[in-house]
RNA sequence: GGGCGGUUAGCUCAGUUGGCAGAGCGUGUCUUUGACGUAGACAAGGCCACAAGUUCAAAUCUUGUACCGCCCACCA
């Protein structure tokens, strides 16, 4: 008897070492593969494929239990595809999260007492870098923790050299292809972080506002109403809906202010059906610089949209009273303005949600600025002129792609729908650098030749530096970087080798067939994979998109640093080990669905763990003088046991296949524990105490056991593999040497059971 | 305002085509030279949120109600 087993399971001592056998085996590698699934004759899955992208956990800090739950998931269908006898990649990686990151460094270099202007972009970059090396070291170090089957071979990160080179190729395209564009359009600014935000960055915060109601003059026949006064220097309409009656005759006419608050305006009266009759005096000041949907409204009607806010949230018109005034503080000076001219009717109290960025918690301020763009609606010519709106939405109406759960592909479409053009300019340090190039504003005669000033190219989208033909002056980089989706909407196929279209693993891995993240990234992430993988190379980017849910603490609550109820995993794995953990997380937690963390649930695997440790413990010391017949053959309650586990393993396989990790790994529990260990290991013992079938009793043990070891795997690889290392040192022995080797690359039982079943 | 999800044992949650209501933890009783005390055996505990409908049969399907939660829109 190995002495180990005589002791309790110890995970702490076993899992680092097996999983240090794993990698050195060289089989997380797909171009590795077990002498088995080479064979055509005995792998029925030769020619099969299977590969996982992993979502890159963001660089900007350690695993938390979410990315537990996620990568559980996922290494289970890995290992159950590996042993299926599939080339099987599951490839890692991590995402440099470029708000995300770049805020996060500023604060910690805020603290430091250092700030980001006086330390220059190269300085700061160096920071940052230094600290997502930092952070990637350990996001795989806890990768390696839980088991997760990567190949650390294909590593990649979104923001190193091959990845920048797919992102300026991917930027180059789609502008020759007229999809990326150049404009000034209003954008959600960040005044906080300097920075544009895309509309899927604001989070709404719920405040109490006021809500004032006023006329622009005396002689201004239309009241309206606003909870920000101080934008109404801007205002250049008043809309009304076109059934109001109120104001049906005034529809049209046009009203000079002469002094607003020191500010000449020009209002037109316009009829919108965009307007509420019911809210306020039903009608609308139009601010179209200073308010997202004003600014639509300007666009139906051809307004005027005169700027009167700045990038620091400070007033630029030129009165002298609200220059430079920051907009709360012109808000007061303009109500104040009202109240003495006794144009202010009313002042009332109102619920207002107010956009904030998520990552500074700045509150946002509508402007209209250069930025790029990607325009969702424009037909591409070589996709059978369909948009990017369409290419996105079509894979998943003929369901080429399937989401699970189904719901959520309802609020996919719903989301699509009303997609606006895509800002991917951000004025931050930390990203991809946008590869549009900029003229020297003077031209520097090349020596010896002729001034061909006019022939100078203003600006060049290009992936190389260029260099200007016609004169020595040189072209200076776009200071902005691109939204970390664009290089994330990648990542199915820049992992492979993209934009080398003939790159073998693009050509063997791709499409992936699942990818597993939360529903949390549906529209920032998995939309935006379609779009680009659709568009680049014709192809979707996955088969299935799994989304998990969130989980949260026992009370309910989000995870989140501000409550300070994060729990390390790692702490849980040196405790109860990583089998434990990952089984807590697969069992009962359907597709999409939140999950409270219960550290019961962990320890009642942890038991679960020891219990297959112990009955691996009974049947090596019941079988272990035992010399195998070369056809076994059962009495019958014995046979029955064994077809009931064929049984088993042909409903597991189908539900394998059908993503019901979390009902296969419930089974399994079931019966081991409550099958095998309590009835069939019982039966067993009298058995071979009275002698009376014995032979029957320890064949079907050990087949149990070693059966049971390879289908609960997947769900818990270490303990599984240590057990079949020590059944390994004494195969030669006395044991049938079907096996040999890891317990990773054996064979799942199905297609043997199939077999003999039929 | 629009959309979606949830409500099952004290707690956390499963329940796949409708067919005697399940697990873990917790609780109670019993069992220790025996694979396992990080244990085993047994047990208690549920009008499956509420109401109506379809059906031989409903936790499951339909409709409505209540409460909890999430997402989208952003009302000026």
């Amino acid at each position: 008897m190995d002495a180990k087993l005589l002791k309790p399971y110890n995970p702490k001592e076993t899992e680092n070492k097996i999983y240090k056998l794993w990698e050195e085996s060289g089989f997380f590698n797909p171009d590795n593969r077990p002498e088995w699934a080479k064979n055509k004759e005995t792998n029925k899955n030769y020619n099969k494929i299977f590969s996982i992208i992993l979502p890159p956990p963001n660089a900007t800090g350690v695993l938390h239990l979410g990315h537990i739950l996620e990568h559980a998931i996922q290494d289970s269908i890995i290992r159950y595809n590996r042993m299926r006898g599939k080339q099987t990649l599951w490839l890692p990686g991590t995402d440099h999260a470029a708000i995300a990151t770049d805020s996060k460094v500023t604060k910690m270099l805020e603290k430091e007492g250092l700030k980001k202007k006086d330390m220059g972009r190269e300085k700061f970059l160096e920071r940052v870098n230094e600290f997502v090396e930092g952070s990637r070291k350990t996001i795989v170090s806890q990768l390696r923790k839980i088991g997760a089957s990567l190949d650390w071979s294909r590593q990649a990160f979104t923001l190193d050299e091959k990845r920048n080179f797919a992102v300026k190729t991917a930027f180059k395209k789609m502008y020759d292809d007229g999809l990326i564009y150049r404009g000034s359009r209003i954008v959600n600014w960040d005044p906080k972080g300097q920075t544009v935000i895309s509309d899927d960055e604001i989070v709404y915060e719920e405040r109490k506002a006021k809500l004032y109601t006023f006329k622009y003059s005396k002689n201004f026949p239309i009241l309206i109403s606003t909870t920000r006064p101080e934008t109404k220097v801007g205002d250049t309409a008043v809309a009304v809906h076109p059934n109001d009656k109120r104001y049906k005759n005034y529809i049209g006419n046009s009203y000079v202010v002469k002094d607003f608050c020191g500010v000449k305006l020009n209002i037109k009266i316009i009829a919108d059906e965009t307007v509420e009759k019911d809210f306020g005096t039903g009608a609308l000041g139009v601010t179209p610089a200073h308010s997202i949907t004003d600014w639509e409204i300007a666009d139906r009607h051809n307004l005027n949209r005169p700027q009167v806010i700045n990038e620091y949230a400070k007033m630029t018109v030129n009165d002298e009273r609200l220059k430079e005034k920051k907009t709360t503080e012109a808000r007061e000076i303009i109500v104040e303005w009202l109240r003495n001219k006794k144009l202010l009717e009313k002042e009332e109290e109102t619920n207002q949600n107010v956009a904030t960025a998520e990552r500074t918690g700045g509150i946002i301020e509508p402007l209209p600025k250069l930025q790029w763009f990607v325009d969702v609606n424009k037909k591409i010519s070589d996709r059978n002129n369909k948009s990017f709106k369409e290419l996105m939405l079509e894979p998943v109406q003929n369901g080429k792609i399937k989401i699970l759960p189904d719901h959520f592909v309802k609020v996919y479409y719903n989301w699509i729908e009303n997609l606006r053009d895509w800002c991917i300019s951000r004025q931050i340090w930390y990203g991809h650098r946008i590869p549009v190039w900029y003229h020297e504003p003077i031209c520097i005669p090349k020596i010896g030749k002729e001034r061909q000033i006019s022939k100078c190219l203003e600006m060049i989208v290009s992936v190389e530096k260029p260099i200007c033909e016609h004169c020595d002056a040189k072209y200076i980089q776009d200071p902005d970087t691109l939204d970390t989706w664009f290089s994330s909407g990648l990542w199915t196929f820049s992992t492979l080798g993209w934009p080398d279209i003939n790159a073998p693993d693009l050509k063997k891995f791709h499409p992936t067939n699942i990818i597993n993240p939360g529903y949390e990234i549906l529209f920032f992430w998995v939309a935006r994979m379609i779009l680009m993988s659709q568009y680049l190379i014709k192809e979707i980017p996955f088969k299935m998109v799994y989304l998990h849910g969130m989980l949260r603490d026992t009370k309910g609550q989000k995870f989140s640093k501000s409550l300070d109820n994060g729990v390390d995993p790692i702490n849980i794995i040196e405790e109860y080990g990583a089998d434990a953990l990952r089984m807590s997380m697969i069992v009962g937690i359907g597709p999409g669905a939140d999950a409270k963390f219960d550290i019961q649930k962990v320890k009642a695997y942890s038991k679960f763990a020891n219990k297959i440790w112990n009955v691996a413990r009974f049947v090596l010391d019941n079988t272990k003088d035992f010399t195998f017949p070369k056809t076994p053959s059962y009495d019958t309650e014995d046979k029955k046991s064994d077809e009931e586990l064929k049984k088993l393993i042909t409903e597991i396989t189908k539900e394998m296949e059908e993503y019901k990790f979390y009902i296969v790994a419930e089974k399994l529990y079931h019966y081991f524990w409550h099958t095998f260990a309590d009835i069939i290991i019982e039966r067993a013992k009298k058995k071979i105490l009275t002698n009376k079938n014995a032979d029957s009793a320890k064949i079907l043990l050990y087949t149990h056991l070693t059966t049971l070891l390879k289908i609960l795997h997947p769900f818990m690889p270490f303990v599984t593999e240590e057990i079949w290392q020590i059944i390994n040192s004494r195969r030669k022995v006395v044991i049938p040497t079907e096996t040999s080797g890891l317990l990773m690359i054996e064979k799942w039982p199905f297609d043997d059971v199939q077999g003999k079943l039929c």
